[in-house]
DNA sequence: TATGAATGAGGCTTCATTCAT
DNA sequence: TATGAATGAAGCCTCATTCAT
């Protein structure tokens, strides 16, 4: 893992790497990837076009970058929460609050990303596709995994197969967050997260269940 | 509501537009609205493209007519659910039910929807886009109101605001649905439904809250 | 020249050919040929597309009907006048007159035939154009020997070539007329009659103006 | 009046501008606008079509650029004329030179251009044409000035309001500079220039030639 | 290395004309 | 005979990508 040092050139052309990737993120999650064109990146990024093609291969090696940088955060932070310390549900919920808080610091490229794993259109050659996709599961069945723990540890009373709950948990999240940013102005993560974390954690039952 | 009938030539003309719209939505859901060329309708529903100029004003017009066809059963089916009869709870899992059953009829059509409704990247004349969010709001704000009425009668016991439990169970339901199309094969609503119904209406917490 | 006496039938496809004829006029002359459609000729005259091109070879053809039927009318006018009694003076003046005459009682079929024979877009398979140009030459060439014929009376005094004058006089004219039809609201031929007579003549007028 | 220099980029792009001009030219005289296809115009310029768009903002651009551009020339030379040193007789001598020698050095472009100022089916969206109009009317009051200054120089002895003078000088020229034109090989200005001059002055010469 | 002009395939749409009803 | 839906060629324009400077 012993990283050769950069050169002054490849840090500088990480750095451009990262305003063009900037500026593309802003421009897709406002128009999306094929109602944007390379000059109008070009020029929101202050490159020339010719430069766009020395820092990546074509536009979908942009569009690649921008998820799979954040998909890394969220894997980083999504790892963080679930294998910290403290007992499965004290994880689940540091997991709540972490996701709240990618989404909070990464906004528009998170409705990106949950464009491309939640449902939508990832209509690209596969095998990008997949090597995000693959990332969600994996996070996924760790998040399954900490429920699992939950449950025998007798934290969590769900009788359902803990890959359904890290699904329900998962999606109750990606759902919530993208409604937080769609609402323009009040974008309150937190409020979304206590939500997230009441119904998913307490359930919406009344206390006598035998009423229902 | 008594309809004038149909001349042949308008019969006909009904069921060329449903070949176009099942053309089109197959192949936009396959592969995204941008990336599907009129062209390519034409060819899959086996008519000229002149004729879809016939049949639709425009490109963005066959995308609408989706929509707004499962948008409308959409609605009728949650109308169904939440102003049927029986209390709140009931009418709740009807409601869940018939979502599931919904996008089980309409599975590919869905995709669209949900893409459209739940965060993605909607790039049309507003107008259009707001008519069907109008519809979304429409429905969260009977679900909020069913949610309410049955915290009133003592049948849920949550004390979040109705509106951000209707949010997370629509959330919920829109994540799962959306798991479940993209799964190819084992496309299980039932499942799926069965979860959400689990995990919204019992929560997750252990029997002893106080061990949180 | 005996005609056989139309069938009913005859007649009505006349009456009909003049109704699109009126039609296509009006919207060639607001919009140009190319910019018309043939679905919006048919709207306009109340007939169905496919009637149109029972009535007509195609498009063009409308086209062609319409400016030889102005083109009829025009060398009928110009005829009367050139052939008519009179010296050579009063017979210019008589298609001065005359001309002006058939573009105030045609104003919209004159911008087409004008944009035709003057200068402008004959952009038509050689053949039609030309049976139009060379309807325009022989009117010219009448218009030359009468002035010519007025030279040698005495009556004119100019040295020019009769050909130069009679294309000075038809320049003239035309360009009074198309002003006249340009200018919207004040369309009063008569005024710009008046004034091609007054320059055309004291021009051209013999020595001794009390001969005229 | 400094220019800053122009780059080798910026006089090139000016030459292949010019190149495209005269390509378009030559085609839309010849076949007319709406006959002219933008791919045939890059094949006549010996461009590919995406150069004629970084060229130029669209078809109708071109069109502009043309009639724009022998407009001004049109303006100057008449400018020149009207308003150099000499009588208003021996200006009017000289607008009527000018005009034949700016159409005998642009004879296509002006064909566009009258078939623009003088009558035609002129069917942009207003503005444009309201330019080029505005300009044709601003010559035209100079004209009149002119003559009106003539006239009470005692030069000329019409009565007629100078506007409808000018009108007619103007119409006459027109007329007459399109004719030269159509004539295909035999197009000879001088000619008609001094037709003209002999027309429209032998009739608005004062009674006392021998002033002039 | 950085630029941005050049390219041409391909997208959406219109429209003259045909032809089954 | 009258209709108007069907056709597909052709038009305008955009844009990812290349490459000479």
């Amino acid at each position: 893992m012993t990283e050769k040092p950069l050169s002054r050139r490849q840090r500088e052309m990480l750095r451009y790497r990262q305003e063009v990737l900037q500026a593309a993120l802003q421009l897709f999650s406002a128009r999306g990837y094929d109602r944007v064109s390379m000059r109008q990146i070009a020029e929101k990024a202050e490159f020339s076009v010719g430069t766009l093609y020395n820092l990546f291969k074509n536009k979908e090696d942009i569009y690649r970058a921008i998820i799979v940088e954040v998909a890394d955060r969220f894997e980083t932070a999504a790892r963080g929460a679930l294998q910290g310390s403290g007992n499965p549900l004290e994880r689940i919920r540091a997991f709540i609050a972490a996701c709240a808080r990618v989404v909070e610091e990464n906004s528009p490229a998170i409705r990106l990303y949950l464009s491309l794993t939640r449902g939508m259109a990832f209509h690209f050659k596969a095998g990008f596709d997949e090597e995000v996709q693959e990332r969600d599961r994996r996070i996924l069945q760790l998040l399954a995994s900490v429920l699992e723990e939950g449950g025998r540890a007798g934290l969590l009373r769900y009788d359902l197969h803990p890959d359904h709950l890290a699904l329900a948990l998962d999606g109750l999240l990606g759902a919530f967050l993208l409604r937080c940013m769609e609402e323009g102005a009040g974008c309150r993560p937190e409020i979304y997260s206590a939500v997230v974390e009441e119904v998913f954690l307490k359930g919406a039952l009344a206390v006598d269940p035998s009423k229902a």
